[in-house]
DNA sequence: TATGAATGAGAATTCATTCAT
DNA sequence: TATGAATGAATTCTCATTCAT
């Protein structure tokens, strides 16, 4: 259909890769993983749908693909947010900030990832969950730290790192949930809220 | 809501309903939502898969029932809470214990609710995300008494309760993640550290 | 289609399994194992093609039914034979009788044995391949029963018996390649030749 | 036969070809006919799957120049056979051997003749079917002239034949469908045997 | 020659739902 | 009420074949 696209050269390799994720992304957002046909990713990527096998195992394995994109990218933000050094304060900011500016500058992906991705299926899989677990750990360290230095008082740094980022991941998804352009002011405030709330929460 | 059937055998008909309710929390349990088949749920309650039409009218029936019975009464808890008089650290205790108890008594129920309902495709049309609002909105209910009442410091009760919400979620959400069994003994402790956290952050 | 056909009464439990399983040898026949399609079957059967799943569990256990119907008729014949007394010239008589009649009674499923099902791919599976060496086995105990009485002269029986059954297997062959219709009459003639030809072989 | 590609690299081109062909027969003893993928062969030549269409027409084409390497060749030194003179005793015997030779020396390729092309769906074709009446009719006329000659007795040389192409077929068969590497010892004795009743058999 | 990305027809299989009994 | 045979739309996935490079 789209003849415009490069059948010339498959010069950038997974040049074609990478378009077909997208798509599966914008599908995921619009119908949810699963009314996710693998036509309509091929359609809206612009490829005949065999080439999506060509590219991913099945529709798991797509699915997969698209997690460790959006979520593993946001994983090893926390990661560095962690390694590197500084006062908790300005850690926790980051964090909800990489979340929030995540939301802000592709909001489908985030939608997708947290609506569809956290809590679904594939999250039945031990190796799955571990990521989640990964993320509330990078957390963890950071308050741990925290704590550490006396910065923060003495909480349980697993628990606080759960406790952040289910508000940070419910204020994203109250936002995802409301009608499209709503609030998009707002983001900066409401992340700088919710820090505010929880750092004077395990504050000295 | 449900069109109580015919009143010949009230105790026997609902008692049908019931088990065929029960064996799709069950399911949806054991596979999800999206991997539950009809004829699961009937194999699990034990009866022949042409009887669950009979008391429900499709898939999607049975599944926004399973959601009324689960979520449904959580929010009716939340709402009788919001409802009564009592200073604002009782009743933020009160909604997370709810909470807590709830995911106590009955596990799998919760893990569906969390897991399956929460973010499932059937909170894609608007009534049903109104019922998600709704749980947030009797939580920020009371917190906009509390700083009416200047029991809480000035923060906007909507994402204040948000971030409760959130914090609650989050928590059962690592233990229903976690290996079954695992921090059962933890449960009131970790109650309690959450609604601590959240408190001092709100506090005046 | 066929709306003559007996939605009515369940009646007759298999009745419907029975018309799928016919209508499979007949497309077996026609098309060959491999180019056998389930629409193909269920059409030839005049129901829909999902009826086919409700008693069959999926392609290859069709076909391991039709064979199981077919082979294991023809190996329990020859189990009879075996287990009756008679000399072995007689013995030797029914054993080929047996082949040939039931060509002549429903050659299109003795061509199916023949032709697909013998040599297949599920003869790949070592279950399979057991009924094969059973045929073979009965035909060999006849024959070592001969051979222990001096009615035939000193030979391995296993050996006759696979001799036996390879030139009565490769006369049906040739009848079932040659053009249907052709060479029905010489039937009983072709028996009785290749039956004088192995006995005469191991005469003593 | 096989339209020998260009001559600028004779040794070349054919190595090439070459090396697909026993990819296939390899292929088809592992996997069957009908499970023999393009990308099965190509990989198992360590080629490019786009290659084989340079050097077969298509898939059918491919397992017709394995026919015609395998059965072709067979069918030709049957025919050397019967083209030369001598006893009918030694020619049933040189025919045999030809088979159980060709077994010994080349395993694989018998298995694939055995178990895959003599019944696969490429005889349906008259034309290939005609290869096979081609054997057993070099075969007869063997036969035909031991009964012109008074070695044997009177009888339908093609009926002999294809009792004794069938014998041997039949112990190839249970040879080929053994463990592999049982009973390799037995070969000759095996042959023997078989011819041994065979003669008998037609012997005046 | 050689490669492998791209295509798309075709087949298997699943499963919600209906309905005669 | 209760059963489960029957239906067929919908979807996934496979694989032969083409073709630009």
């Amino acid at each position: 259909m789209q003849e415009a696209s490069s059948r010339t050269h498959p010069r950038r390799d997974g040049e074609r890769r990478e378009s077909i994720l997208r798509a599966a992304v914008h599908v995921f957002a619009k119908k949810g993983y699963h009314g996710c046909r693998i036509a309509d990713v091929a359609r809206e990527a612009g490829v005949a749908y065999g080439l999506v096998y060509h590219y991913f195992q099945n529709t798991e394995d797509l699915l997969r693909s698209v997690f460790e994109e959006s979520f593993g990218h946001f994983v090893r933000m926390l990661e560095a947010i962690a390694a590197t050094e500084g006062p908790v304060v300005q850690k926790v900011e980051e964090v909800a900030t990489a979340a929030f500016d995540a939301y802000q500058n592709d909001p489908e992906s985030i939608r997708v990832l947290v609506l569809e991705i956290l809590r679904s299926p594939v999250f039945r899989e031990a190796e799955q969950r571990q990521a989640f677990q990964e993320a509330i750990g990078h957390i963890a360290s950071v308050l741990r730290r925290g704590v550490e230095r006396g910065e923060l008082r003495s909480i349980d740094p697993f628990l606080g790192a759960t406790a952040l980022f289910g508000a940070i991941e419910m204020a994203l998804t109250t936002l995802v949930m409301a009608t499209p352009g709503a609030d998009r002011l707002h983001l900066d405030a409401t992340c700088q809220r919710v820090v505010d709330i929880f750092l004077r929460g395990v504050a000295v």
